[in-house]
DNA sequence: TCCTATGTTGTATG
DNA sequence: ACATACAACATAGG
């Protein structure tokens, strides 16, 4: 599931904990998932302490507790965070448990692409704080877009809007959503957009990001009615802006979803409409 | 059985 | 330096 919104909602539902300390940690030491910290550590460490915060940072999720403890969550490709009943046992896929007066926060990943981060001190770690500016916020600006672009001129636009260190939290589904309704097509070279094309890429941007928390982000739902999300799963869906049927095919090394009613190809011929 | 999957990382190659 | 292709990670579902 996540991509930004999801991670932002899956991130919310820890917050039953707010306030409350950790009475038991359980957690798998040999899961993949903690391949890049010491399990051992940050099971000592955690038990005890309070849940003092949480924050989203693309598809990063950061968990404070205490003053100066940070555990660091990645979902991966089918990561999850839940709340289990107070004594909850450790089932399958569930790789990390905390358990509260509230009930117990779990993380569970079968496919194990995620990952735990685990860091101790007063400063952001830095995992966390080399995460740049997100979308929405005021430090995204066009000019940022518009330096991204020169510097990956030669870069298919959906292998760009890919980049964690350019655009944090657009994931597959959401990049397809922003060059369909920029109305650009996914092979266009990052380099080759006008102003006019570079002002609709960075309005979608924030549009899709936007609508995405404000759907997804904030009731674990669906986009709104009407978005490419709908319709780009499967073969044959139909555009619902021109009617056409759309095409998917693998570019930047991902499925691909747009339309040719809306997103002229590259140098190729001008866009159809019924 | 084969294919696909909302992600990332490493290697080989151009 | 940049880009691409491919495999790898590991599991579930159509």
């Amino acid at each position: 599931m996540p991509e930004l919104a999801e991670v932002e909602f899956e991130r919310h539902r820890w917050s039953v904990g707010l306030g409350l300390a950790v009475s038991r940690v359980v957690l798998d030491e040999a899961a993949q998932v903690f391949r890049d910290t010491d399990p051992r550590a940050l099971r000592r460490s955690l038990r005890g302490v309070t849940l003092t915060g949480s924050e989203a940072r693309g598809k990063q999720i950061c968990f404070r507790f205490g003053s100066d403890l940070w555990l660091g969550v990645h979902l991966g490709m089918t990561g999850e965070l839940f709340v289990a009943p107070p004594g909850h046992a450790r089932r399958k896929h569930e790789h990390l448990l905390l358990e509260t007066a509230a009930g117990c926060l779990g993380f569970r990943d079968p496919r194990r692409f995620g990952r735990v981060r685990f860091a101790r001190g007063a400063e952001e770690p830095d995992w966390w704080r080399a995460i740049p500016p997100g979308i929405t916020s005021d430090a995204f600006t066009r000019a940022r877009l518009a330096e991204g672009c020169a510097r990956r001129a030669r870069s298919p636009l959906k292998a760009l809007l890919l980049r964690q260190d350019l655009f944090p939290g657009v994931g597959n589904w959401m990049a397809d959503e922003v060059l369909w309704r920029a109305g650009l097509h996914p092979r266009r070279r990052a380099g080759s957009l006008d102003s006019e094309e570079l002002g609709r890429l960075f309005r979608e941007l924030r549009f899709v990001a936007r609508g995405a928390l404000r759907s997804v982000g904030a009731s674990g739902g669906d986009p709104p009615r009407g978005w490419l999300f709908w319709v780009r799963w499967k073969d044959g869906g139909i555009c619902p802006r021109s009617g056409v049927t759309l095409v998917r095919e693998t570019v930047g090394g991902r499925t691909t979803c747009w339309s040719p009613g809306v997103q002229p190809e590259p140098g190729g011929r001008p866009p159809r409409t019924l």
